[in-house]
DNA sequence: TTAGTATATTATATTTTATGAATATGAAAA
DNA sequence: TTTTCATATTCATAAAATATAATATACTAA
């Protein structure tokens, strides 16, 4: 087995893991992006409840949220009046768990 | 038990990690940090095998540890000629591992 | 003391992100 | 069909992060 292109290969690796991990976590690395997904992680929510939940203006939810849906760390449904997000990403819930377990206690 | 107040508090609580948390994510969430973070994971480095190890410039790999040692992550000690850098934080220690546990494989 | 090597700092141009106010959309109720 | 309510979008501006080049420090060896 060729060493130098193993290594290659896995330097490789992690510069892609890098950088979508790093995406991920610059999502999360705002107080209060966090503090949604914190609610969010213990289930759906509408955009009024994350507003009231968080003391946040309608506006700068909705644009956390955005901000969120595009890294598509959570989604959406759209339910008569009200719009329910929740996290879809398996690995955001594990990593919400994670924090919780490292910072939290 | 005054369950408002217990709200209260763990609101507060909640906050309070918030803040503090994606302040260390934020040290964190980019790529090229996350890159020498990981690296430092393996053991103490240098700011030259750093350097190496990343591709990035000297000013840059240095700026970058500044970064991360205001933030507390990372410490370094000056040996000869040489500053070995190493993780300090056990709690990042623990966000590398879980990190890698759901990001890398 | 001079030269060389490893690292740190500073300056600055550029890009990205945050914030808040105002306005728009679109579904439902009256 | 007008009004109301929940949410989304746009826009202006301020603040922060990033990249890079140039220069400084500080230790070592000759």
């Amino acid at each position: 087995m060729n060493m130098k292109n193993a290594n290659a290969a896995s330097i490789r690796d992690m510069k892609k893991n890098c950088e979508h991990v790093s995406g991920v976590l610059k999502a999360l690395a705002h107080p209060q992006r966090l503090m949604i997904l914190c609610h969010l992680a213990e289930g759906e929510k509408t955009v009024g409840e994350l507003q009231e939940l968080c003391t946040l203006s309608q506006s700068a939810v909705s644009q956390f949220l955005k901000r969120m849906k595009l890294e598509n760390l959570i989604d959406s449904e759209k339910r008569g009046l009200f719009v329910h997000y929740r996290i879809v990403d398996p690995d955001v819930k594990k990593l919400m768990n994670s924090l919780y377990g490292i910072f939290c206690r």
